[in-house]
DNA sequence: GAGGTCACG
DNA sequence: GACGTACGTGACCTCT
């Protein structure tokens, strides 16, 4: 795309003269909030203040070609909302208001829109922007700089005048009302130079930052004191010999506040500058971004001017992209599958580079500051990103611009010969910079593995928190959820290269072969370890530039960007923090059940006649059914017969014995050999805790999945398996904490459904089940409440009255009848299923209240039960999709307001679905609890205005067990 | 690797 | 009249 616009810096031209503007983003987007109207950009989200922020910096740009325009530009925001100053005075900003909420949402936005316009954007932990800025300012001036602060604040009015030995000079620039601050604005303004501006903010105070100055102080009496007396301890030890009055007694008394509020108000100056000024330089700012962002938020008046009537710079040459949505039934795989290539090089496996020299390091980290965007990828030892070595680190900067670093290779035999490669400690030291620069976008392929080997590595150079990122794998999942006709899969890189590359990538196998021939990848020779590792970089850095637009073209940006990407660090925190079980308690329960087990199968075989394989479902079948002769044996399609459980349970109840035996049998083995033994052997030997792994994308609902081992399928409904959950313990001193939303799914679809009789049980705190209960059968007792529940479930996962018959017992004519009965009550279900079928057969996906898609490629198959498979599930997804969405955006607002509360402490270890597990010291009980309550029963707002409440229970205990 | 079974929400 | 019998997962076991 060519701008018509001319954004290219022209100043810069001028090697001589340099000019830094230090953009305090946070301080204009709540001026742009009051000031603007509210605005919301085509997806329903507020935007009122980024379009503010956004013309602002748009107006910075155009002023390049100005004599006193920028030649070098950073944004600064607030990072954290407690810093170094809370510990001087733990009232800090204690009196401040929580951000309105349709301001909240807007916060990532800002760094959205600094991104798309390819400036630098700076925050740091413990530290407040202004501090960040007093700091830039010093460092720039201090080589001839000048500097503009580009504010309105009035604590930053005390660096406007600074000037250093090397001539540069700082002055402020209000863009609201387009005003410069120099020394005699700021005289106007406080009756004092800006030296002095901090003495009289010391003697007065600030309401809003809660600086506590001197009561009775305002900004007349402040000023008034250090005009006559020249500062402060001035001003203070002139106090006794004053004439007696309020004022006198105020000024002696609170002397020690006003010297605290003058630390408060003063600026730290020698910060550590977490990137090096130079890096702000101005270049011509690449458009496609920019319109990108403009697009999606439909900022078009700024479009225009920016010289495109296109709505977006997707690659996306007219034949294909777009058309190929609009028919589900035909193509929706390939809708998804080929999109028609941008014009780059094809992968070309020896245009890699082998980085084994710090020279040559420091150089592809100062190329990936400029490129701003980095695609990075880890190679380890192992899988599990809680045990697994880090072996080497890819970076791609664009397509075929790609390398390999090695840093483990040759393995830890000290006796084999190493290939000559940097050390590991030496080259995560200068990547660290790189890597946690909130300038520079790393962008991985699952990259919470990345983010964990890093910081795993990382511990080692005093941490390393490798952010902002992208997932490419998280990005495909929000655009392609359940379109594979394949299978789950189907965002792994291989998958997602072949299909939308076109690309067949090296395989680990073929690098390091399968079972106990295999090697690990330290074990690889460097020149293949290159063409794969850098490849894995290559091809993630291509597909992040196809998914970036296809997200705003498609809809998935505000799922991805407000969700999913935020989520994916407090993830990976969670799988490392992991959870305590207590394998003494495991190993006790292992070898009881082991010696029931024992007892039981010798029982069986006496009952059965001989011996057999138990757990063979093949050989069980032939003993009931054939040997022993049992009636209601069905053969499957695979010619066996069944035995599951509802099978067993009708042979028990004929008052077969050995049916019982099998039962409970199956129970023990079950429980032993997926739960005792299991967690025992997942406990890590470093960290003496279980450490699961969330799959993003593992669920096509939008749910996470945990792996290795399965933490959200741990034993509760029966007593026997509860004693599993009583293995799970927190730390000596420390609770667990497992707060539920209660009947989420059934609340949200009285919501979506539009259901009165529903909501309004809901909103009087009724037990549903009995309410439904009551509606059906006109009475409620233990019969018809169960009956009740069973219906309310069916009715969420999509209903079939065989299905209901099945599960009541009951006639399929009486089920049906059931149902309608529930349709008549209940008249907006009946109305919801056929409007969410007609909308997936027309549309091809589901859509849950946030935006987020799942396809069903099948919905329109002529095979019946294909066909009605995929309209269950999709009556289903929206629901069970939505409640995945709440619970993941909980998750994301709730260490940002643990923190605020004083509780960072606490750590948020599992998530179940609707429940969340957290570890905390028994006296933080009382105080967390309401915080956690607050975040999760609100997670919806402020974009989505639930019209039913979301109730939250919380557990304590010293087990996991013990906290339900 | 597939199929059966069963643990969870 | 057959299809197969509730949505979403992951782990373990047996057998081919």
């Amino acid at each position: 795309m060519d701008t018509a616009v001319d954004l290219t810096p022209k100043a810069a031209t001028n090697a001589q003269h340099r000019h830094l503007y230090l953009v305090d983003g946070s301080a204009y987007i709540f001026r742009a909030y009051h000031r603007l109207p509210p605005l919301t950009n085509p997806k329903g989200v507020p935007v009122g203040a980024v379009y503010g922020y956004t013309t602002m910096l748009w107006k910075l740009a155009e002023d390049l070609h100005k004599a006193d325009g920028p030649t070098h530009l950073a944004v600064i925001l607030d990072k954290g909302s407690t810093t170094f100053r809370n510990a001087l005075y733990d009232q800090y900003k204690a009196n401040r208001p929580p951000p309105p909420e349709d301001l909240v949402p807007q916060f990532p936005l800002i760094r959205d829109a600094t991104r798309a316009f390819s400036l630098a954007c700076i925050e740091e932990d413990d530290l407040e922007a202004d501090d960040l800025i007093a700091s830039y300012a010093r460092a720039a001036t201090a080589r001839g700089w000048d500097v503009t602060i580009v504010s309105s604040d009035k604590d930053l009015m005390q660096l406007v005048g600074k000037c250093a030995a090397g001539g540069g000079c700082v002055d402020m620039l209000d863009t609201m009302k387009n005003q410069r601050i120099d020394i005699p604005e700021v005289i106007e303004k406080f009756g004092v130079p800006p030296e002095k501006v901090g003495d009289v903010l010391a003697l007065m105070g600030d309401a809003v930052d809660n600086v506590p100055g001197i009561r009775g102080i305002g900004p007349k009496t402040a000023t008034k004191l250090i005009q006559e007396h020249g500062d402060l301890e001035a001003a203070l030890a002139a106090a006794p010999a004053m004439k007696p009055s309020k004022l006198r007694d105020s000024l002696i008394e609170q002397a020690d506040m006003a010297r605290l509020s003058r630390v408060l108000v003063a600026l730290k100056e020698d910060c550590d500058l977490p990137i090096p000024i130079e890096d702000f330089e101005l270049k011509a700012i690449p458009p496609d971004p920019l319109a990108a962002f403009l697009s999606e938020h439909g900022f078009t008046s700024l479009l225009r001017k920016l010289g495109t009537a296109a709505p977006a710079p997707a690659p996306a040459p007219a034949d294909t992209a777009t058309a190929s949505h609009a028919s589900p039934t035909s193509s929706a795989t390939e809708g998804a599958s080929r999109q028609s290539l941008p014009a780059w090089p094809e992968i070309d496996l020896g245009s890699y580079a082998c980085v084994q020299s710090m020279d040559e390091l420091e150089r592809w980290i100062g190329r990936a500051f400029d490129a701003r965007i980095v695609a990075i990828d880890t190679e380890t030892s192992a899988l599990d990103s809680m045990r697994a070595e880090l072996v080497g680190v890819s970076l791609a900067l664009g397509p075929n611009d790609a390398c390999y670093i090695p840093l483990g290779h040759g393995g830890s035999d000290m006796f084999a010969e190493r290939p000559e490669q940097i050390d590991r400690l030496v080259a995560l030291r200068a990547l660290k910079p790189l890597l946690e620069s909130d300038a520079v976008l790393k962008v991985g392929q699952n990259v919470k593995y990345d983010i964990t080997i890093l910081a795993r590595a990382g511990e080692a150079v005093g941490g390393l928190a490798v952010a902002p990122v992208d997932d490419t794998m998280v990005m495909s999942f929000c655009l392609d959820a359940g379109r594979s006709e394949t299978g789950l899969a189907g965002h792994g890189m291989d998958e997602l290269a072949e299909r939308h590359l076109g690309h067949a990538t090296m395989k680990f196998k073929d690098l390091c072969g399968t079972g106990k021939k295999a090697i690990t990848f330290a074990e690889v020779p460097l020149a293949d370890a290159t063409r794969y590792a850098a490849e894995d970089a290559d091809v993630t850095w291509r597909l992040h530039r196809l998914f970036g637009p296809r997200l705003s073209d498609e809809g998935g940006t505000r799922i991805y960007q407000t969700v999913d990407r935020p989520l994916v660090p407090v993830v990976a925190q969670m799988e490392r923090h992991g959870i305590r079980v207590d394998r003494d308690r495991l190993a006790a329960l292992s070898s009881e059940f082991a010696g029931k087990i024992g007892e039981l199968e010798a029982v069986i075989y006496d009952k059965c006649g001989g011996a057999f394989t138990i757990g063979s479902p093949k050989q069980l079948g032939e003993v009931l059914f054939d040997k022993l002769g049992y009636k209601g044996g069905k053969k499957g399609k695979s010619g066996q017969y069944s035995t599951d459980q509802s099978v067993l349970e009708t042979l028990a109840g004929q008052g077969a014995e050995v049916a019982t035996l099998v039962l409970e049998w199956r129970q023990l083995s079950k429980l032993k050999s997926t739960y005792t033994d299991a967690l025992q052997a997942a406990i890590n030997p470093a960290t003496g805790r279980v450490h699961t792994s969330y799959s993003l994308v593992g669920a096509q609902t939008g749910r996470l999945s945990s792996n290795e081992p399965n933490l959200q399928n741990i034993p509760i409904r029966t007593e026997i398996g509860r004693q599993i959950r009583d293995a799970f313990v927190a730390e000596p001193g420390n609770v667990l904490l497992a707060a539920d939303y209660s009947q989420i799914e059934l609340r949200l679809a009285a919501h979506m459904a539009d259901v009165p009789a529903l909501k309004d049980a809901f909103a009087a705190g009724e037990d549903i089940h009995a309410r439904t209960a009551m509606e059906m059968f006109g009475a409620v007792d233990r019969d018809t409440r169960g009956r009740a529940k069973t219906i309310n479930f069916a009715i969420l996962y999509g209903i079939s009255r065989w299905g209901l018959a099945g599960r009541l017992g009951t006639s399929a004519d009486e089920a049906q009848a059931m149902i309608d009965r529930y349709f008549e009550r209940f008249p907006g279900i009946q109305r919801y299923i056929h409007d969410t079928l007609e909308q997936v057969r027309e549309r091809g996906y589901s859509e849950t209240l946030f935006g987020r898609k799942t396809w069903f490629p099948r919905i329109n198959s002529k095979n019946q039960a294909e066909r009605q498979g995929s309209e269950r599930a999709a009556i289903n997804a929206p629901i069970q999709g939505t409640c995945a969405d709440i619970i993941k955006r909980a998750m994301v607002r709730m260490m940002p307001a643990l923190q605020t509360a004083g509780l960072g402490h606490v750590r948020m270890l599992l998530q179940v679905h609707d429940e969340l597990v957290f570890e905390l010291p028994e006296g933080d009980i009382e105080r967390a609890r309401p915080v956690i309550e607050d975040v999760m029963a609100r997670a919806a707002e402020p974009a989505i205005a639930l019209t039913v409440p979301l109730g939250v229970e919380i557990g304590t205990g010293p087990s996991w067990g013990a906290a339900h």
